[in-house]
DNA sequence: CTGAAAGCGCTTACAG
DNA sequence: CTGAAAGCGCTTACAG
């Protein structure tokens, strides 16, 4: 019933030449005799030939394709990040296998794996922190990978990246600015998820070195709106209240500022929020969140580069790209009224 | 220096079996004889054999693969969906190859050959409308398809979607309702996407079986808060203003909402708003967003299940998923505050 | 239940 | 510049 395709020996046959030529023609065309390149090519649009990719992937060793293994598509994050990684890949004639991990490692080991026996010539991944099994597979299979969302000085592995730690000193450093001193933080689960400990972690580090400086608290909890408000009611539900809340991303930020208007609390001036990512929700709330800009979308194109480099040269080098803090409205200078909440 | 990967071949020496019956162990356990198929489960094991794609591709002509063209990944609503999709496949041991148009019908049809190309068993695409050359490609090359994100009865297509007219239409019935009558909209780019269109047209059927009601403007822009916020700002401009703005999607609705703010036009005061989808942006806006809940991830679930059927049985069936109205803030009965800006 | 063997559609040294 | 031929790693009738 259904027309099979042409194959290369059609081709062949209604060019009269062997198959290494129409091999020759498609893949190197400069090995071939300008005459006998444009007949095939004629015959090529005639036949409406296109290449079989099981049959080149098996003989040649490479499928052309490139993996991606994400937390969460549901993240316009890591969303918007892999469209603009899927478009340069596009352009270089590799198509893209997208799988997710659900923040969990296991689930992370498991598709990476399925991504590799599918023929992934490299893999894009999130994070610098897996298990040791994940780390062997990735060694003893030998797919070249880049890692994206995190930077690591001295690594031999290639980042296209930015080093959360600093990222998320540099905002406490400016909710510091600004006169607070008790402070909470909303993360995201830290367990399995290295981008969020080294958030939580730049933000006790730059606590740590301000003397009258306190983190009140660190709760740990699902990247979503819902769970982001409820962490918030529960800080402020406290005795000891902060006077700023320091959030891993915006989602989480996002879903306290919903939470306290429902709440009537003000925000900033009965407490301030920061976020972390700059999406669109970001900009969207009221009021709109001081937060960290992530380069996502440069993050993508700079790991699709390092991806092309790394197949076409079996190396690259690694690239640590800039965060900025974007003031918006969500963080308050501390003032008297702010101040009231602490005695 | 890179260890290759065990071979069938080598399971099958190790295992003193044929390659067939390796072969088979894997793919029809039922065909081998239990003390058999366990020794050479254990060999696998041992060797940590995994199945070459390409090969078992060539030879059975299935790739195990999935593809999505979708029109961009950016908007949550389809990275949602398709992450949803992407895990139901996953289960069932397909992978998924991703791709994205861009809203444009011929970046559509390139990403769609360059998946046929790379063997994708079945595709996965949005909207219903594409241009002759996309359909009979389609047709020649025989893949199965669904199409999500719409519905039409009477097609042979497998839709896993839902009626974007029917449900534009409810949404305009309920701003008519609340006493609106003067109306202005605000859609995505008609022309090479028809839910677009289709919601364009549902607004406007339902506000022309409605006498004394009337569309102002129609404004058409990209997906973006910007361009929202733009379309925005050049409907409230005219002296001739609507006391109720439609928008095609979520993001144009929050992009109103937020510009409105900095204007410091009241909505729903002096305008009522209301967007399309119910991703989280409608929740984290202020004032919160009425809109029409979109069941994505419900969407991608189906969609994902009509594929499978597709790929098992060769057919399936079409599902029309119901969409809701979502109450909240935006959308405010016309009272005698709003009929001011009528005179 | 198992094996021998053909074949899937390409690529790529190797000769010429 | 071109061709003959081996080989990539599987699956699958066909026999037995």
């Amino acid at each position: 019933m259904q027309k099979a395709s042409p194959t290369l020996e059609d081709v062949a046959r209604a060019a009269r030449v062997s198959t290494a030529t129409i091999s020759r023609t498609i893949n190197t065309p400069d090995k071939v005799a300008i005459e006998t390149r444009e007949r095939i090519e004629q015959v090529i649009e005639k036949l409406g030939y296109t290449p079989n990719f099981s049959g080149r992937a098996l003989a040649s060793n490479r499928s052309n394709t490139v993996g991606a293994v994400i937390p969460t598509m549901a993240n316009a994050m890591f969303a918007s990040g892999l469209q603009v990684f899927q478009e340069v890949l596009s352009n270089a004639s590799y198509n893209l296998l997208v799988a997710s991990s659900g923040y969990n490692t296991d689930t992370e080991l498991q598709q990476i794996k399925s991504l590799v026996a599918q023929g992934a010539d490299g893999l894009l991944l999130i994070g610098s922190s897996r298990p040791e099994a994940t780390t062997r597979f990735l060694q003893v299979r030998n797919v070249p990978y880049v890692v994206a969302w995190c930077y690591q000085p001295d690594d031999d592995r290639y980042f296209a990246g930015f080093d959360n730690t600093k990222a998320a000193t540099s905002i406490t450093a400016e909710v510091l600015k600004k006169g607070h001193r008790r402070i909470a933080m909303i993360a995201g689960f830290a367990e399995q998820n290295d981008r969020s400990r080294n958030r939580i972690a730049g933000v006790q580090l730059c606590i740590k070195n301000t003397p009258d400086a306190e983190l009140l608290d660190v709760i740990e909890t699902d990247y979503t709106l819902e769970a982001g408000g409820d962490a918030f009611e529960k800080i402020m539900q406290q005795s000891a209240k902060p006077t700023a809340i320091i959030c891993g991303n915006d989602v989480l930020a996002a879903g306290a500022i919903v939470r306290a208007r429902q709440l009537k609390i003000n925000i900033p001036g009965e407490v301030s929020v920061t976020g972390f990512d700059d999406i669109s929700l970001a900009t969207a709330v009221t009021p709109s969140l001081t937060t960290v800009r992530v380069p996502q979308l440069e993050m993508g194109r700079t790991a699709a580069r390092v991806m092309l480099d790394l197949l076409k040269d079996g190396t690259s080098k690694s690239h640590e790209l800039e965060t900025e803090i974007i003031h918006r409205e969500s963080l308050a200078e501390l003032n008297n009224a702010a101040n009231r909440n602490l005695e």
